[in-house]
DNA sequence: GATGAATGAGATTTCATTCAT
DNA sequence: AATGAATGAAATCTCATTCAT
């Protein structure tokens, strides 16, 4: 389902060259999870168990490989959105919000770069805001969600989320979880009892303190710490 | 009220030194601000018209710096929730919230560290979070906010801005705001009447395509951009 | 009358093989010529059709290769010598000297290597000085060249022209005409009438001005120029 | 007597720092004759006995080291045109012309870049031509050198020469010499006496087979050598 | 025999931190 | 106390050569 890069056609990979990129992928994605985009080339490769002269035969440049994965990404999104557009009864805006959830959490360390303008797939992402447009039009129709919100508004949902995702990660996985039930609150209509339970569970105070506590997140200052 | 650092008392420095002092961390906040945390001791020591070794001197890492910022950026947040604490009616919580989303786009590129745990003034952070905690309780006394909201449930809030301004700051510096008022829509009481027009527009759907544009947003990768 | 290498007389290789051989060298020479001896051997094999592996069966190093282009173009030298030689009026000597002038420009890229001491072809190049050394001394027979001059000083004419090509291949691709006409003009004795008007244009002081400005001449640096 | 940048007035250098900055110059100066422009630039800094960091501190990319070479040699021959332009009987030329062969084989390594387009003082080089043109003038207006011979045709003089030296420095030294008596002699009218003995020694057969023998000569291949 | 994927040393450049002046 | 020159590890990317398919 992954397609090999964002424009070329190209013919196939041989095999094991095929299974190499693979590793690749699949080594960068973890190690940009574990340390950010600053994580070095040489690392990847020494998890995916290459040399780096294949990694970049693969991918021209560092950043090719980022947006290779932030491709995959946004088609994986894409696929969501098709799943969620079966639904036609206004039901399938607020199924492809939690599902985005989930995926921008599986990708943490991308989160910036999945919204940011950039190639990587960019048909796959403007279809996908078709498809979701479409979804908040339903939504609204069944009185599911409130007559002035704008499918711009659905960006904002999605971009609280990552943030929520990128302070909490480490310290409270599910975060996320309680704050876009909070923020879809906020999108119903004022007929619509806002008033029952919710579902999700709030974060522990103790979960709070111990935001940013794992290196992860330090990431992008770990150049400015000693090195001997 | 700032003190030199989160930790040591120490004896006062001497004038000289202390306007040094002063001019480093105004310097290392606008670079910041404009280059993201990855920009160079250098440029901070340039700009504030001072040397590398000056710098290093008043502050004993980068990190240091970094935190020192930090903790004038909690100072100045427990100063807002301080005067929100004047309000006994319920709205400082709100005020504060929206209060809160002005320092935090303000100091865009500290969003991240405000919220992760770090020593810097950890005390003004506690405190804070004990006064919003409070004001959280008030608001619920007089049925603004709905009762099965936590106090943890405004890390969300402001987490979430963080992620808003973190990805809009380019293209639409005022998204947090609309972001806020949709969520904050979602912690009102079920009686509360939601249906009154947003008072914040929404964003136009070209300033969602622009997000990530700029080079600012794009600072912590710019290492890994290739260079042809 | 190729021989496949320097040394080795070996077997005949098969039809195929020898093909790709030819086309290899045909290839390599292009590439040598548009980007300097720096080019890569993937592109010398992508323009001969054949992958890197089929190029290094056929020649051990890319230095290999290179000599037996050398060793190609000293056996084209060796031929314009034998035809000069035909020559029995003392006139073979400037006619070869300008066709040694037509090689080199032709093959520039290998402007040192022709002359610098290696295997290549060595009997081609031994046996071209002696036809050269032959034709000096007929030409100074004829009176044409003065006593004193030595067939060192051919030697001293043609790297002399080498030098002019190198410089000038791009701005000016005949100025080594002019050049060799003031030379030659050098070495005629003094009886001679050297007022006869030049018959070789002088460069013009914009083809002087724009000397090195093409990215050709630049390959050996092209590494060490900055990507800003 | 060299500036410190082509173009920056800036101000002057802490001693120590100035110091490094002359042992980086001559060490580059000396590592690039002895392994051409290809010399790694940790080399450089090693033989210097600075780091890295310095030598780029110094320089911001090996190709502004290159250029202020350049630019030292550039100067070096404007000098050199200034001090022949002090006589004023026709003989300045061929004494700038030799003058410029004894710097450019004392600078072999450069002998492409000193010609070649570059910002490096190039007002230098405007001006060295300038009074090239004069003096050349000169020596036509005292029938020293034949009237058909242009201002260019001493740009030919200077290139050839560095094509002798560039294929002769290791294996005969003062060839250029030699070659430059003789194209001086191609250059005189034809009243004057071309018979006189050459004054420079001939190469000998032995040195001409010598060529190239030496390593320098080869650096543009070195990549090419197996490295285990 | 042919292919081209894989290798990994090495090149240039950056930057947080130290230390001589 | 202040300065900024020096350091050197680390990052990205290239390319001649080898070897599994």
């Amino acid at each position: 389902m992954t397609s090999r890069t964002a424009t070329a056609p190209a013919k196939p990979l041989r095999r094991d060259a095929a299974t190499n990129r693979e590793r690749i992928l699949e080594a960068a994605s973890q190690v940009f999870v574990a340390h950010g985009l600053d994580a070095g080339v040489d690392e990847i490769a020494r998890k995916a168990g290459v040399g780096v002269g294949t990694l970049y035969r693969r991918f021209a440049t560092k950043q090719a490989l980022i947006d290779e994965l932030v491709g995959t990404i946004r088609l994986e999104l894409l696929a969501l959105a098709r799943e969620a557009a079966t639904h036609d009864d206004g039901t399938g805006l607020e199924q492809l919000l939690r599902g985005v959830g989930t995926v921008q959490a599986r990708h943490s360390g991308f989160l910036g770069r999945i919204w940011h303008h950039s190639d990587a797939e960019l048909g796959a992402l403007t279809e996908f805001r078709r498809l979701l447009r479409s979804l908040l039009r339903q939504a609204q129709e069944q009185h599911l969600v409130r007559p002035d919100v704008t499918a711009t508004d659905m960006s904002l949902v999605m971009w609280s989320t990552a943030g929520i995702i990128e302070t909490t990660q480490d310290a409270a996985p599910d975060a996320w979880r309680r704050h876009q039930e909070l923020l879809l609150a906020g999108l119903r209509p004022s007929g619509t009892d806002t008033a029952h339970r919710l579902a999700e569970r709030p974060l522990t105070e103790a979960q709070v303190r111990r935001v940013g506590t794992a290196a992860t997140a330090q990431s992008a200052i770990r150049k400015a710490t000693p090195q001997t």
